[in-house]
DNA sequence: TAAAAATGTTGAATTATAATTTCAATAGCG
DNA sequence: CGCTATTGAAATTATAATTCAACATTTTTA
């Protein structure tokens, strides 16, 4: 019952009369547009007629039109991916969505691989009794910075997430000894953040980094270094396609580190929150 | 156009009205046997009528049957997903990492597979000439809104991601017909997003939604729906895990497939970017 | 709280569309 | 030249999709 349809094509091509032979060759050229077209467009598009399209499906042993499309739908399903691979001009949609699935997941999978758990387990132990986290990341580390302090929030854990180099100096300025500034920078290189991070270590508060894997200032100058995969980045000069993906995991694998250790607390703390946003949302 | 019909078939089941949803149970219990079927056939048989399945498909966001019936082969065709699973309380690292992995990487799978390529195209041409974007998301999704405007003003296409409802009325309020506002809100029922959506129709400015997968007040208000799936997301109760990701690979697809189209204006506008950080940072 | 109105849901009947068959015309071959 | 195979337009049949009146449900109103 299931696919095949193209490799009967393949195997059939030479013994196929003409017209037939016609509609296979088209097939096999653009099996996806057969999905959703009808017999007599595709009769049509293969310059002969929608008649040599039911006599192929029954020359090839099938019962009909829909048997070919049903076997040919099973064949599209993507293989898979493996690898980055960038995206070329003029790339179809579907070619888009596959390849970034494909990225995204090998991203995280390689980020998972290279994980150092004694260095994740002294994250945990110095952020769980933290007063204050500062995460400090500029342009797109930001975003992760705002995630992460979105989420630590939630469990209780005062944060802050600014991009104004001098705002952060100043907090640091007067972080007390409880406090943790948490750097995330994927070169390793970004000027505002290397000064943050030696202005923190001066003032002896903890500090921990989330950079590409390898060798990269911030990360030399961090107490605690958490990684992401080095991924090619291939995808398209943008710089930040899914490494950006790879630091959230590592975002959640800390916040979620973080909440089973003090399992109760964040329960009651989450429902807390979603409790106080019902309250704003409706008023009861 | 890849599969994904019964992870379709699953999400909805609940929010389907009685006849509907007797069609998508027995679908999802004979999924083999509705690649031969007519549509009466299967209505009578799921004890309902054939309009319901007609119907079905709709709600579904397909185009009719046979769309439905070539994602169900697609299905057909691959290994049975492990699907999601939730963390525990004293959870080692290591499991950790790999459930939030498995999670991640399952939430994006399923993200692709639902994926509408014809609604795709459609906000991808809204968006090419647009001359403002306007992205709104609070809370979680505003993290995404942030993200999505940092990549849409790399490739110098205006954007905006403000949280404030009165602010963001402003701006909507003075909008062109060239603008469209981008709507972010896994849920759908935001509140705030909801309204600034309703003014954004009322003033005849074009709308994009990104929700999950499903019914939903703010997909219903918007002229064109972009969707994530909607997972389990039991991870913990923390409401915005998996999806988040989810909801960044939705936004890297319509990025790329915008760089595609005008690919050399990407390329350059991408290099000046860099140029400029570069000079900000080095001062050469 | 009951009645009325509005809204949503249903499947039988109908219409529209697409798949399949028929068949006369034509091409290929010994 | 006569036989057989192949072809596509047209007819037929099957199937998908829409419409609509009846019914059910929810919401509004008095």
């Amino acid at each position: 019952m299931s696919a095949g349809g193209l490799k009967m094509l393949q195997n059939m091509l030479e013994q196929l009369p003409a017209s037939e032979r016609k509609i296979a060759q088209f097939i096999l050229e653009n099996p996806r547009s057969i999905l959703d077209s009808t017999v007599n467009e595709i009769g049509v598009q293969a310059k002969t007629s929608g008649a040599a399209v039911i006599r192929l499906c029954k020359s090839l042993g099938l019962n009909g039109f829909q048997d070919l499309k049903v076997r040919i739908a099973g064949d599209l399903v993507k293989p898979v991916e493996q690898g980055y691979r960038d995206i070329a001009p003029g790339e179809s949609y579907f070619s888009i969505a596959q390849k970034t699935a494909s990225n995204s997941i090998q991203s995280i999978r390689d980020t998972e691989e290279i994980i150092n758990y004694e260095e994740l387990e002294r994250a945990v132990q110095t952020l769980l009794p933290a007063q204050n986290v500062h995460f400090f990341g500029i342009g797109a580390s930001n975003i992760i910075a705002k995630d992460a302090q979105q989420k630590f929030l939630r469990i209780q854990k005062n944060a802050t997430a600014f991009t104004d180099t001098h705002l952060v100096a100043t907090i640091i300025a007067n972080a007390s000894k409880e406090d943790v500034v948490f750097c995330i920078s994927h070169s390793g290189e970004t000027a505002e953040v290397i000064k943050v991070l030696s202005l923190a270590k001066e003032r002896g508060v903890k500090t921990i980094s989330l950079t590409k894997y390898g060798q990269s200032s911030v990360a030399s100058l961090a107490d605690i270094k958490l990684f992401t995969s080095y991924s090619g980045e291939a995808a398209f000069r943008s710089g930040a396609t899914s490494s950006r993906l790879a630091q959230l995991y590592m975002i959640d694998i800390l916040f979620l580190s973080m909440a089973t250790v003090q399992y109760e607390h964040t329960i009651q703390a989450i429902d807390q929150t979603r409790e106080a946003i019902r309250f704003i949302k409706d008023g009861n």
